[in-house]
DNA sequence: ATTTTCATGTTTATCGGTGAATACAAACAC
DNA sequence: GTGTTTGTATTCACCGATAAACATGAAAAT
């Protein structure tokens, strides 16, 4: 179970330190891959499978499944830590994050994701409020 | 299983790098064919050998299984790396894919696939909204 | 037979990824 | 408070993958 928040920076080869807490439930090797609001998820070995898994269900005929299978493995990379606990995030995942120097890592319960630090900022002021997200949240059910 | 996205050249004379992480699972020879979407489709054998057997399976009759089995074996060729772990993409695949210098390597789960630099980039912008991939996830419960 | 063309091989240079070492900072124990 | 431990940041150096250029050789054309 990922939670917490932790700014991290990024080298000027791309490569980030995981937070130490996050290291034992990731693994051996986890995959990292293109998320949603500009940011990079990575998931355990165990979750990615799932992943796998329901995409395998998705019929090759369709466009719309094709295309996303495709985007999704096209941005993913397997990996695991270094010596020092690091990982390198590729390139086409940094750019697509903004990710240069100043960098959140933040685990979100199943996965882990990486955010660049401008990006999380403003994805907090400009989101709705915490209240307002409570509010939304009774809609779900929970 | 082939993941990632890699920015390769094509050479003068047709032929481009395979990226080193796909090189073992392709194996000693592979096949190399038109795809889908204006991309370059390459299986390992084993693949390779699912796929014609699902087309052997197609019924004779069906004037669209004919054609379809007709225009994949057509313009597919058997291919195995050079010493400097490169391929020879046919010029007939090369013409249907646009390629002529920049192009991307990607990887697809069960196969690779090889794109013109411009057709990917536009493909990426056109057919995957950043909302439909979104949607996409929340009906696989991602 | 000579030239041209095309496919294939080889070499070199560059760049990015990888590893290791050191420095710094925070947390903890005493 | 001081010293110790642990985690993170930074830097440097090396190695290997890729790109580009060049070389070789076989087949086709004249």
């Amino acid at each position: 179970m990922f939670i917490g928040e932790y700014k991290h920076t990024t080298d000027a080869k791309g490569r980030i330190s995981i937070p130490k807490v996050f290291r034992d439930d990731l693994g051996e090797s986890f995959y990292i891959a293109k998320g949603l609001d500009q940011s990079i998820f990575v998931f355990a070995q165990k979750e990615w499978d799932e992943i796998q898994e329901k995409l395998r269900s998705l019929p090759l005929t369709s466009k719309k499944g094709r295309a996303f299978t495709r985007t999704f493995n096209a941005g993913a990379s397997k990996c695991s830590l270094d010596a020092s606990g690091r990982i390198l995030i590729p390139q086409n995942l940094r750019e697509y994050a903004g990710i240069d120097k100043d960098t959140y890592v933040i685990g979100v319960g199943t996965r882990v994701e990486i955010w660049a630090k401008d990006v999380w900022e403003q994805y907090n002021e400009d989101e709705l409020s915490y209240d307002e997200l409570a509010d939304s949240m009774e809609e779900l059910g929970i």
